[in-house]
DNA sequence: AAAATATTTTAGTTTCGCCTAAATTTTAAT
DNA sequence: ATTAAAATTTAGGCGAAACTAAAATATTTT
């Protein structure tokens, strides 16, 4: 399959938002790609459609398996190209993105297979963001658990630290789970526990030993 | 001033045509542009009105010095491309046009520059064909004069070997200039001189003398 | 020189990706 | 629990770049 290069900045645009957000929304997705809702929702459908995302109208979006896929190929040529300007072409740092903007879009994956290999299978960008992997791996950003996470600092969840189906059964019932963005809007110090806030929903109360479990990466 | 692929696609195919062909016909380009005539048309208005070729309905078309400028900065990207492919990533000599296609659209004209001295200034692509300068100066391809060129094999006129007026005058009443299309239909031994057919055109003979002075390129 | 044929253009549609304005739905505030 | 405000979707349109079918123009043949 293969895709226009706006539908591709989509799939970019909510895999980033979806990073520190698990539902993106409309309105931040046109913010973030510097067009109007109503054009948003046009696409949204289209990419529905074509499997790459779930569309709920009026709650947002997340991408499906393909859709991640798709994703994280696009962030592997856009780094990998910007690798090769400031390495191979000594281009500064700072001046890469916009031209690996477009080089990401060429479309031959044999080329990005080759590139890797000519570049000595770097394993992150001049910005330090890791590169994917051609299977989609990619080394994980520093995570903290949420017992860690200072108040009124935004941040998702990325996992868990225990795999007990008991944690899991708890997390669910409180509507958390990968990439669920969350917030403390209070410390207990009497027990430790936290007073967290999600995106719709009323305060929920988490026990030290339940924080201590949760892993999230701030935003 | 900044392009759409398509519209340098045709930009290109034109330079392509003209070649080998002055006039460059609505036919031609929708074959080579694996396209429909009524397409071209809608599109040769458009590059009209941009100031890059001069349109005459039924007539064909010929490039502008702008339109010219462009073509030959498209082709120095996809041959330098090119080089890149096979030179730095190992590429097969056959198997690196199509990716070349795409990357000839990136726009960065400081891309290109570094790209260039990355690769060492090379004059030729992987197929022998010459790389134009950033200012669109190419390396001409060999030419013969006209009276070398065999029965029946087409070519076009590149250029003349003497610069009087009265030749150009006896040219110009002949319908032939630069870029014009022709071939050898018969050779007279008696004198030397030679008919040949223009398209469009009923035959017409040309003196040892002129064709001698007349440099063309077969196709 | 007229008729036949080939070429090219015009007219009317389609899809993609965007827009504005209006309607709808959700969320926040009283 | 209504109401006000914010977010989102729908409806209708537009330009690019393609298409088909029909009309217009050139060229070739007789």
């Amino acid at each position: 399959m293969n895709f226009s290069t706006a539908e591709e900045n989509y799939i970019k645009a909510i895999w980033r938002l979806q990073q520190s957000d698990a539902n993106v929304t409309t309105n931040e997705l046109a913010a973030e790609l510097q067009t109007k809702p109503a054009s948003v929702t046009d696409m949204l459908k289209r990419l529905s459609e074509k499997k790459l995302l779930h569309y709920a109208p009026y709650y947002g979006v997340t991408l499906t398996p393909e859709g991640k896929k798709l994703a994280l190929n696009i962030i592997r040529k856009h780094r990998l190209w910007e690798f090769f300007l400031v390495e191979k072409l000594q281009f500064n740092w700072d001046a890469v993105h916009d031209i690996a903007e477009e080089l990401e879009h060429v479309s031959s994956p044999e080329l990005i297979e080759r590139l890797d290999a000519f570049l000595g299978f770097p394993k992150a960008d001049p910005h330090g963001d890791p590169i994917p992997d051609s299977k989609g791996r990619m080394t994980s950003t520093n995570n903290i658990s949420l017992q860690q996470l200072p108040e009124s600092q935004p941040a998702i969840v990325t996992g868990v630290g225990d795999q007990s189906s008991s944690l899991l059964e708890l997390l669910r019932q409180k509507n958390i789970g990968i990439g669920t963005k969350l917030e403390i809007k209070q410390r207990h110090n009497f027990d430790g526990s936290v007073e967290i806030k999600l995106r719709n929903q009323p305060l929920i109360n988490l026990s030290e030993q339940l924080a201590k479990n949760i892993f999230v990466k701030t935003l």
